[in-house]
DNA sequence: TTGTATGCGTTATCAA
DNA sequence: TTGATAACGCATACAA
């Protein structure tokens, strides 16, 4: 218990006792047992994060926002992925809850109907940070993906362009990107512009798909003014067709992209997007979460770190 | 004791009695707790990862592989961040062992002294993956850098180029990387080519970085005809910043990189670069680990798994 | 096939 | 300021 104490708080030690501890702690080399600490105190210092895919790169900043921030309260960060399957996240869940995690942070907004069951019975706080739904299961730490789309629609509206197509993953189980979309096509109809049905696209994630979406749509379709991209490095993709074929950009063709990355900001030209502070929604899940599980803050936290239409030269 | 037999292994345990145990766990929302269960058995189910960051996506297939093999034995991927600072990362080891983790993986081939001694006296098996050094703590898991960049001058020698220019990310505390340029530098010495030393230049991480090096070999040293990248995305940065200045790309300037991405397949030209199974390297890594921690497998290991150099259209 | 006793290494609580 | 005791929830070993 001595020992315990001189660990946590060496203050309420003796010097003399702390020393000598010190000393055969150095000696034995002795490591204090957490997994004991944990089952002790029933506190954890874990922190999961289920994200639909640890390919991209969209989701780094995410996860250096909340590594940052776990790292500064000596808690741990555990991944894993979910490929947008609601099984394999509630799987993933089911796990969590059996190591008695002090958090979860999912980025997807559509479950399992267990999942929110499962952290509840549980009581382990929750974060979701794919979107600022109305009614999380606990907190939401996003920005409003359907005012993104809205906002985006706004900016190709104002540049003068009607034709437009619009490529995305699919839409099945991405609530996020189906969000987007409905935000995009709604204010488009505010000004009677109507996309086509043949020209609203649902392709793989990467860039070669980005590439075909776009020979797609110029193949078929010759007088489309702009594409809208909605998931990853799509517009690149496409960006690199157009330059391929010789078509210029945004005379020949405008596009935008959802998601904004450092290669939009390099790319010739470079790719007007949306961009968000993906760190700052990590980061501040993450924070929440470490209050929670030391009984601070409040239960349902509903934060929006909103956004910016970043126009640059591809529009 | 039964219940837990139940969960285990339902075989073991008459159908009668399972029925009734399954009840009993749906109507209480029972979750056995998994951190009793490893401090019971003195067993971890817990792999951990440490890269030097997470904002880059050269470690997503790393991670991605090591994932896919802990999911299917059930073991849970903790993950984090060195900033390539050995004393960071010492910490994070520390840490680690306090949890008894069943193993981990350290992309860093350089560590401060105390880390292999706090794995060896854990009995923590360790998987070093950022090079194939010589004499790893436990494991290794890699490719040869050294070998790769000879390769690499090969490739660029029977192009004929002479003036060669090597950009890479700062070398202390990347011993990869400073492997990679030896590597390099000593192939083309075996032809008698020598990179000037103000040609040897050291960046920070980034395509705005890359630009900014291939600027500076452009407006320096006007007559250089390839320049070698060691470092994510630089050569993208490189090949847009030629791009900007009408510079034709192999026959102004021919560029390569060190790490394959799928940006490299996709531009225009695309970029001849060194190509490993990053993915592969995650899998064997973690399934060695897992094989270990069920008594499995020898204890050292020392994996090759190649790399290949992709002549693309930017030499 | 089922159940009992015991211990894993901490921390909470109370006593000295 | 230090120490003794009990408990966290499971799994090991053994008994019935």
């Amino acid at each position: 218990m001595t020992v315990s104490r001189a660990l946590k708080d060496p203050d309420s030690v003796s010097s003399a006792v702390l020393a000598r501890i010190q000393s055969v702690i150095a000696r034995v080399g002795y490591v204090p047992n957490q997994v004991a600490g944990s089952l002790s105190s029933s506190k954890s210092t874990h922190v999961a994060l289920v994200v639909p895919s640890l390919r991209t790169a969209i989701f780094a900043e995410l996860i250096q926002g909340i590594s940052d921030v776990l790292k500064q309260h000596g808690f741990q960060l555990m991944i894993s992925d979910s490929g947008n399957s609601t099984q394999i996240e509630e799987a993933a869940v089911r796990g969590y809850a059996a190591q008695r995690v002090g958090g979860v942070i999912l980025h997807n907004t559509r479950h399992d109907e267990n999942v929110p069951r499962i952290l509840s019975a549980a009581g382990i706080p929750v974060v979701e940070t794919g979107d600022l739904i109305r009614k999380p299961i606990d907190a939401v730490v996003s920005f409003s993906n359907s005012a993104a789309g809205a906002a985006m629609a706004e900016h190709l509206l104002a540049r003068g362009y009607e034709r437009i197509a619009f490529v995305s993953l699919p839409v099945k189980n991405r609530e996020r990107v189906l969000a987007f979309r409905r935000g995009f096509m709604a204010r488009l109809r505010r000004d009677k512009v109507v996309v086509p049905a043949e020209l609203i696209l649902e392709v793989p994630t990467g860039m070669v798909s980005g590439a075909r979406a776009i020979a797609h749509v110029l193949d078929t379709s010759p007088t489309t003014q702009a594409t809208m991209f909605s998931g990853d490095v799509l517009a690149a993709g496409a960006l690199f067709e157009c330059q391929r074929r010789g078509i210029a950009i945004p005379s020949g063709m405008a596009i935008a992209n959802s998601d904004d990355s450092e290669l939009f900001q390099n790319t010739l030209p470079d790719i007007t997007s949306v961009r968000s502070p993906r760190d700052e929604i990590g980061a501040r899940a993450a924070q929440w979460i470490v209050d929670r599980s030391r009984g601070l803050g409040a239960p349902g936290l509903r934060h929006d770190v909103g956004f910016t239409v970043v126009e640059r030269h591809s529009t």
